[in-house]
Parts: C-alpha cells; structure tokens; sequence
DNA sequence: GTTAGGG
DNA sequence: CCCTAAC
C-alpha cells in the first residue's frame, strides 16, 4: 500500500504547484495549502530573478531596432549545496566594504578584490562559487572544466538607487534586498559529489550604493570585447552567436545534458510528467536558467513570423512540430531568443517585457525616457509620465506548485526526501514559469496593462502576487536552425505548456503584464506593439531553505513515485495545451470576410482560404474563434474582453452568422451564393 | 479528417 | 483552447 502525501511547501509562501497542469477551477485563486506532515522538515527552492543591464552611453546604439541595445545580464544562479550549518546569508553591495559578505557563501575574501569584484572562482573546494560580475574569459571557462563550472552573473547597473540588505525573519537563509538596479544570478549547481547538493545559494550582487565606484569598476568586470559571459555550463560556447553590442552579454550555456551525464546519477523513478528527472542539483541550474530564457514569452521576433505573414508556404500539421527532436542548435536557437529577449532585462534593473530597442520609437530616447513605458502604455495614459508610470514591484517570495507525492509506507525518511527532491528538481528542470496573481486571482491576460489591472498603483500591489510554475516553454518543440523561419516560428508558436495549469502563465505573464502586448497575431501589428514597459521588479528575497530535503547522497532507495497531482487524470505528458493566442484584428477580418463568403459550416475552407499560412489556426480554431465572435457581437461592448474588435467587424459577424444561419438548408450545394453584404 | 458543440 | 461525439 502506498502513501499518499500531498506535500506542501510553505516556505515563505511557497507553493508547490500542480505540475502538469491543475483543473481549471483550481487555476485561480490562492494555491497556498498548508503543511501537512511534518516529514518533510524544510524544502528549499528558490527562485529569484532579476535582470540587469548595463547599457551605458550606448544610446546610439538604441537606435537599432532590430537588436536590443540594451544589454541586460541576466543571470539566475541558484546554487545547491549541502551545507548542515547553515548561517543565515545575507548579501550586501559589493562594494561599501561589504564585499566580503558577499561572498561569505563560499568564497573567499582574497577572491574578490578591493572593489568587490570577483576576480576568481574558487574552482575546487568552494562551495560557493558567487560571482559577481565575474568575467570569463576563455582561459576561465577551461579552468571551469572542474567541479565548478559556473559563472554567473550579473552585472550591476551602476546606477543604482538604494538597496538595503536584510535577514529576513526566519530565512536561515541569504536574505537580499535590493533595489534599484540588481542583477540577481542565481544558480542551482549541479555538482557531480552528492554531498555538494542541498543549500542552496542564491547570489545576488547587488548595486553599489556608490554609483561612482561601480560605474568605474563596471568596465573591469568586462572581458575584452566586453562581453559578459554567462557561463552556465561547462563548456562555454564559443560566443559567435549571442555578441552583439559591446556590453552585450553572452550567454554560453547549453543545454546538452551530456556535459553533465556523468555526474548525475540515475535518479528514482519519479513519474512525473516529463523525462526522467535528473537528481541533484545540477540540472536545475541549467535547467532554472533555460527555463528563465524559455520562459521568455513571445518573441517578438517570432511573431514577424506569425499568421500569414506569408512567411510559411507550406501548411504543416501540427503534429509536425510537436513531434519534432529538439536539436542543440534549437536550443541555441532558443536561448539565443532568451538573448536577444533578455533586452528584457533593462538597464535601469527594470524588468519589462521588451527590450526597448525594439520599440518602434524608442529608438531615440535615450536616459529616463528609455526606460519609460511603452508607446502603449503612453498611450492608454496619456497623462502620466513614464516615470510616475513605473511601477516597483517587491517580490518577497514566489509561491511554489504543489507536489503531490506518493511513497510506499516502508519508505525510509530518507528515501522520502530524495523522491521529493526529485520531483522538485523534476520541476525545475522542466523549467518555472511565473504567473501573476492579483488579489489571489490568477492573471491569464498577458495583453493587459498593469494599470488596466488594477496594480499600478501603490496601494494594489500588496495585492499582486507571483507563483512558480511550470514553464509553458518548455514543451517548446524544438526548432530547428535549418528550417525555414517560418517554420522555426511556427514551431515556438505551436509549443505548449507541459503541466501548466494555466496556459498563458509563466514568465511571460509577467513580462506581459509589464509589457502589454497589444496583438500577437499579425505581422502588421507588431510593430506597433508597445513594448517597453518599464517596471521594476525588486525580488528581493526569493529562497528556501531546507536541508531536509536536500537529496541525499548514498542511499539505495526504491523506486518512488512521485506523481504530480492532474497528471494521472488528464493529459498525457506530451500534450499540452497550446499557447493563448488572441485573434488580432486583422485575423478577426479574414476570419470574417471568409465566413461571409463560405458560410460557418465549411471551417476546414475557410482555414486554407484565409489562414491557410497560419499554421498555428486550425479550423478548429477558427470555428471556436467565430463563435466567440458571434458572441462578443451579441454582448454590450462593455463587456468584451481582449483586444477591442471594431463594430464594424463584429456586425457583419452578425450579418453573416444570421445570413448563414438562414441558408443552412440551402447550403448542401457546393456552391453557396454569397451572401450579399 | 471534418463538424458541431459543450467544457 | 480542449475534448468528443458524430459523420
């Protein structure tokens, strides 16, 4: 007989989502759920994220649209380490002599120098390897080829407000604070010694309250060409790709997991909705890293691609791409997307969803303007300022997604524990998404402004909130660099979230709540989408901390089963749901158009006569979308939803709907007369 | 494989 | 958007 055990994981609020993908009902609302059994001493996860920039008196560079001019370092490093006595840790600015703090981690005060920089990682017996700012060279990376591979970082933006480091309450653990510009690395690090696995460390350099002295080591922290090199792996890529402007930084990580084989050790059986997870550790940096970039939502890029851009010639069935083998390039591919996106990360240590150089007219803003909100937003409060439009965001904690564990009740504690590891890093490494809760109520409309939900303002931010879950990217199918654009395009477009409960939840709700997108759908509109918005979000302190459930090392173990909560229920590991894509208007008028001459009972027409190049709309699609339509027609306009439909479009969805609906008998000819409109 | 509808 | 029954 087996126990069952839903494990809960309150730590500072986290909550251990439903992983593959929670009933709708239970997609709204708090998720928080209290702990039930006490077997389960203390979990730790952590999530933090933060971006960062640097971008200096670049501005000329703003001006190219097409790469982001900013280059944000963007980082996550969350570093797992076993570490029984755990003082609390807490990290400080560099600089102000309070280096050393920094690094009380695990390195070592001569690591860093005077200025704060790390000038060496402490390869061998440091636990820790925080590095801040940390420049890899090449020659670095070669001597990362041992245990610690891993580099992080991030850079600190040299203006920077104010921070103020805290312990906060009862986390043992590193408690940071920042505000204003932080870039916040953090690594989970895989280390091929078991006991190495467990704490883990978030590294979080935050910003100098002396704008002057880390503005005049910031160059330093930049390897010859300037690039900031994030090492997440061993073997760094050869740059090529990612380098773009001076301070771009470039992210040589790969997701090939046979860098890291050897070190990962056959994990138990963990059912969980994806490929066998890996134990320890050592996967989740990557893994939590990628997940980052996958989690970076819809790519401006790709959208260019999108509907009929006429980019793709051929209709591909779905089937094509979800089928499809993830290729390293896809990955770099992918990652190289995370990139160009991580403009995201903006200088000012804003996270917006859109780097803001490739906002239409941003190109020549330069300062505080930059940074200013997008166009849109402009728009829609024409009255503000974009800088009173900003809102700061303080992310105390993220709500983890509940695991559902279940484990023979001869299971030893210990056994226990690594099965809950396991599932936790099961989630890691399918990557996190964030979504955003408003007053407990989850977010789905990405397309929304802050102010338009209701947390612009001071007051209602007590009331927003972040939760962990799984990535909606990571199912992406892979995409192939060969392929023809529009297929690669295509191919994001078509990815699903593997458990996400929520289809639109990740990461890029949260990037687009910041960054309102107004329409995905088309080529045309693109371009005016809005797209910096310019929050910052403060996370300040996001970790757990738990030694009970680090893995543990040695120990025969049967299998256990984990099993992720709607997994058995529902869906199969492979299908996910497909990603929210509202209709843009000009997809709304195809649609219509199509309708009105083939009438609403011939869809798959309709589909190769209007969408024939949207690949990502099916007829079935189309059907659901014209129903809605009918709908939204029939409804007061102030009840409508989403990007507005002109009347105009949605009368003559009524005026087609009643025409058609009048000649159903007489459509069995093929050749339906047209309606006269 | 398409449609039509409910979820 | 998903899922299915029905064709």
């Amino acid at each position: 007989m087996g126990l069952k055990k839903r494990l809960d994981f309150g730590f500072n609020g986290f909550q251990v989502p439903n992983i593959p993908r929670a009933p709708r009902s239970a997609r709204r609302g708090p998720h928080r759920k209290s702990v039930e059994d006490g077997q389960i001493s203390a979990f730790e996860l952590l999530a933090s994220l933060a971006g960062k920039l640097l971008q200096e008196s670049e501005s000329s560079a703003s001006s190219n649209a097409s790469e982001g001019n900013l280059q944000p370092a963007f980082g996550i490093d969350v570093k797992q380490e076993r570490q029984d006595e755990h003082k609390p840790l807490k990290e400080e600015c560099l600089d102000q002599g309070s280096s050393e703090e920094s690094v009380s981690l695990g390195l070592t005060s001569q690591n860093i120098n005077r200025k704060g920089i790390i000038k060496e990682f402490p390869h061998a017996d440091s636990d820790t390897v925080l590095e801040r700012t940390s420049v890899i060279t090449s020659s670095d990376s070669s001597a990362k080829a041992g245990r610690h591979a891993k580099s992080v970082i991030c850079s600190s933006r040299p203006t920077f407000q104010k921070y103020s480091g805290k312990v906060e309450g009862d986390s043992p653990g590193i408690v940071e604070s920042c505000y204003g510009n932080v870039a916040t690395g953090i690594e989970v690090q895989g280390d091929s010694k078991p006991l190495e696995t467990g704490s883990l460390k978030i590294a979080n350099p935050c910003s100098s309250k002396d704008p002057t002295e880390l503005h005049a080591n910031y160059p330093a922290m930049l390897n010859g060409d300037s690039n900031v090199k994030l090492s997440l792996f061993r073997d760094p890529i050869p740059n090529a790709s990612f380098s773009r402007h001076k301070n771009d930084i470039e992210l040589g990580s790969r997701d090939d997991d046979e860098n890291f084989s050897r070190c990962i050790k056959p994990s138990n059986r963990v059912k969980v909705f994806r490929p066998p997870p890996r134990v320890g550790g050592q996967k989740i940096r990557k893994l939590l890293t990628s997940k980052y970039w996958k989690a970076t939502p819809k790519l401006r890029e790709f959208e260019h691609y999108r509907y009929d851009g006429g980019v793709k010639p051929i209709y591909h069935k779905r089937k094509t791409f979800y089928n499809r083998e993830r290729s390293q390039r896809d990955t770099l591919y992918k990652r190289r997307k995370l990139v160009d996106r991580s403009s995201v990360v903006t200088s000012d240590g804003g996270f917006s969803g859109e780097s803001v150089s490739n906002s239409p007219d941003n190109g020549d803003k330069t300062g505080p303007a930059a940074n200013g909100i997008s166009a849109a937003v402009i728009g829609h409060q024409a009255s503000f300022r974009s800088e009173e439009s900003h809102v700061k965001l303080r992310i105390k904690s993220f709500r983890v997604p509940e695991l559902v564990i279940e484990v023979p009740e001869t299971e030893t504690v210990g056994s226990l524990k690594r099965t809950v590891m396991d599932a936790v890093n099961a989630i890691l490494r399918d990557g996190l998404g964030v979504g955003v809760l408003v007053q407990g109520k989850k977010i789905t409309d990405d397309y929304r402004t802050l102010m338009q939900m209701g947390i612009s303002s001071k007051d209602s931010l007590d009331s927003l909130d972040f939760m962990l879950e799984p990535s909606p990217m990571q199912a992406l199918p892979s995409l192939c660099f060969g392929d023809p654009p529009s297929l690669s395009c295509e191919t994001v477009l078509v990815t699903r979230s593997p458990g996400t409960p929520v289809l639109d939840s990740t990461m890029s709700d949260v990037l687009s709540v910041l960054s309102p997108i107004t329409n995905s759908g088309c080529v045309a509109e693109t371009k005016h989408e809005p797209v910096s918005s310019h929050i910052d979000i403060l996370t300040d302190k996001t970790m757990l901390e738990s030694q009970a459930l680090v893995a543990i090392p040695e120990m025969s173990m049967e299998p256990l089963a984990v099993v992720p909560v709607s997994q058995k229920t529902k869906r199969s590991e492979l299908a996910q749901r497909r990603t929210r894509r509202p209709f843009s208007v000009s997809e709304v008028e195809a649609l219509v158009t199509a309708v009105e001459e083939l009438g609403t009972g011939r869809w798959r027409d309709v589909k190769l006569r209007a969408f024939e190049n949207a690949d990502h709309r099916t007829y079935v699609d189309l059907k659901d979308k014209w129903k809605t339509l009918v709908h939204t027609a029939k409804i007061s306009p102030q009840q409508r939803r989403g990007e507005p439909v002109p009347q105009e479009l949605l009368d003559r969805v009524l005026a087609a709907h009643s025409y058609w609906c009048q000649h159903q008998a007489k459509q069995h000819g093929k050749h339906p007369a047209l309606p006269a409109f």
